[in-house]
DNA sequence: GACCGGAATGGTAACGTTTGCATGAATGTT
DNA sequence: AACATTCATGCAAACGTTACCATTCCGGTC
């Protein structure tokens, strides 16, 4: 009995599969005693439709791809998770993918994605092959890039105003008085970890601020990174009194690395991360930090994908705001 | 020219379609070179099988469904990592569902896997419908269970070993001098919350350690209950000495806790977490905990679900072990 | 009372694959 | 030289839906 078939549900009813199919796509198509009938049958049988063969001839699966480079990493699972709830919520599902930041792993992603037939396929990984991301678009599958280098031409693109809040951080740290203020940066081979870096400079000199070049550290976006970075702006006989971190994780680390150093948080030097990521709340001390909602990037990519007008591609432009919020790791100098 | 069929793959290259079916499929009944130019034209046309077309007809999906409660749960992400990562590697795509603790989404979620025809489930959620996994199991749809409160006949069941844990974790506590132990548990209304706390309970046994009712608090699993949950402890006119948590992050907010008293760790108490989630081992201080591999656990779960010999379902009970990792959040008392 | 229009329903051809069966050529066996 | 055996290939029928084109029956209109 595993698995009926439409033909049951029509047999058990006394009717044709045709009817069936319109009791449960087009409904005012079908009288309503039949109906009743037909909804018992397909009760009584457990039937679910077979979604291959309603896409096969379809030609939509209502399935949407998310490729992402590491699931792990605590910034994509609130992205995903946005992403998802207006999924669900109108009939989609998602399949994921990472790339573990392997472009060969993303190759075979494409592939799966490609296979499956998906309706849209959001991106939000740097290492992409551009011949592969070639291939989708030429096959019509919609696409959006989330915090990627340049719009892409054909497909939407979704933006982080980085500037916004990191010139409210610098801003708030000038007011607080600190004038020595030093960066610690993500992989350098990260486009958008770049730009962090370039829009903090910026500010600096908006500030009029001096950018010292020995205040600019390297890390990768995770806790190791920033302590280590953070030991060597320690070394400087000159310190930074007010760090910034390229995102939360590097913050943290900066955090643990000034407390290893036998000095304090925001006693000492204050720090600002980046994100806002859950656990940035429950940091010790709790860390002032840039917001990025990931839930709003996540349904952002979802929209424009599938736009809320059948038919209305949207190709357009969609730029995320990031917003200070001041928690307890900066203080006055 | 947006998706070929396999029609123009075999027009292009000047055979029948079954002949390119099998170029695919089963290389060996083709022609060496007729292969080169069916492979020629697949290339050229940029040709991908259509999934569905294919598992309408064979009746696999090479779909797996795998429904966890909240994603952003720092938990998850390593498990779903660990599961997609050897899924990936046999050719399968996985459909995450998050129920979001919500039992109709739970409905929701099971539906779209049955629609979806996947080749099996795995669940790692409480709040299950027996019903609904029930019409699951009738389709023969393979299951897994992780981590569930007792395993269920005709389906895979993972279960996990939390007494070795937590006895290691009481010896390491005791050998240190503690008598005066400690416990914030989750939330009740999950089966392995509790258990970890009745394991809690005979490990103190074992160790002739007396069970002080007072010294078993009620955290949720989340940051902010286990700090609650340690300000009311540390209320308390004789203290314990040293705490454990139902999982990190309970434990994490009661070194937050701890330390808003003006207290330090390990100074004044000691404190153990449970899991060894990513972020313990960057808690300031590093975090003493029972490690669970939840890599192990995705790993796991997967091949319960897809047998590596075809047709032997594996209705098995696989343990996964703990293990305690001591860093330092213990010291002698 | 013949005709028309709409509502309800059914028959059937797609959709893009795989697969069992059939065909034909080539090779080997006696 | 006739025949069995393998190898390479093709034809056509599935798989479970949906969508187009009938068909039937009904009440209303002139």
């Amino acid at each position: 009995m595993a698995k009926p078939t439409i033909h049951q549900v029509a047999n058990r009813a006394g009717v044709s599969t045709t009817t069936v199919s319109r009791t449960i796509n087009t409904p005012d198509l079908v009288d309503t005693e039949t109906a009743e009938k037909v909804w018992a049958a397909i009760t009584e049988l457990e039937y679910y439709p077979n979604g291959q063969a309603r896409s096969l001839v379809s030609g939509r699966t209502r399935l949407l791809g998310l490729i992402v480079s590491d699931i792990t990493n605590p910034f994509f699972p609130e992205v995903i998770k946005g992403f998802e709830d207006v999924a669900a919520g109108r009939g989609f599902d998602i399949l994921i993918g990472s790339t573990d930041y392997d472009p060969k792993k993303m190759a075979r992603c494409v592939r799966r994605m490609l296979e499956r037939g998906v309706d849209g396929v959001a991106i939000m990984t740097s290492e992409m092959d551009h011949e592969l991301v070639d291939q989708l678009a030429r096959r019509n599958v919609p696409l959006v890039f989330l915090d990627v280098a340049k719009p892409r031409e054909g497909a939407g693109n979704i933006l982080i105003d980085y500037e916004h809040g990191v010139n409210e951080a610098v801003d708030h740290l000038a007011a607080l008085g600190h004038r020595r203020l030093g960066f610690v940066a993500g992989p350098s081979h990260l486009w958008s970890s770049q730009l962090r870096r370039r829009v903090f400079i910026d500010a600096l000199r908006r500030h009029a601020i001096p950018v010292e070049e020995r205040f600019l550290g390297q890390g990768n976006h995770k806790v190791q990174g920033g302590l280590t970075a953070m030991a060597e702006l320690l070394q400087l006989d000159q310190r930074p009194t007010a760090v910034i971190g390229s995102n939360d994780l590097t913050a943290i680390g900066m955090i643990r690395g000034i407390h290893r150093a036998g000095l304090s948080v925001p006693g000492d030097i204050s720090v600002v991360g980046f994100d806002d990521i859950w656990l940035a709340q429950y940091n010790d001390p709790p860390l002032t930090t840039a917001r990025l909602s990931r839930e709003e990037l996540g349904q952002q990519a979802f929209h424009a994908l599938v736009p809320d007008k059948p038919d209305s591609p949207s190709f357009g432009t969609v730029t995320i705001e990031t917003k200070l919020i001041v928690r307890e790791t900066t203080r006055t100098i």
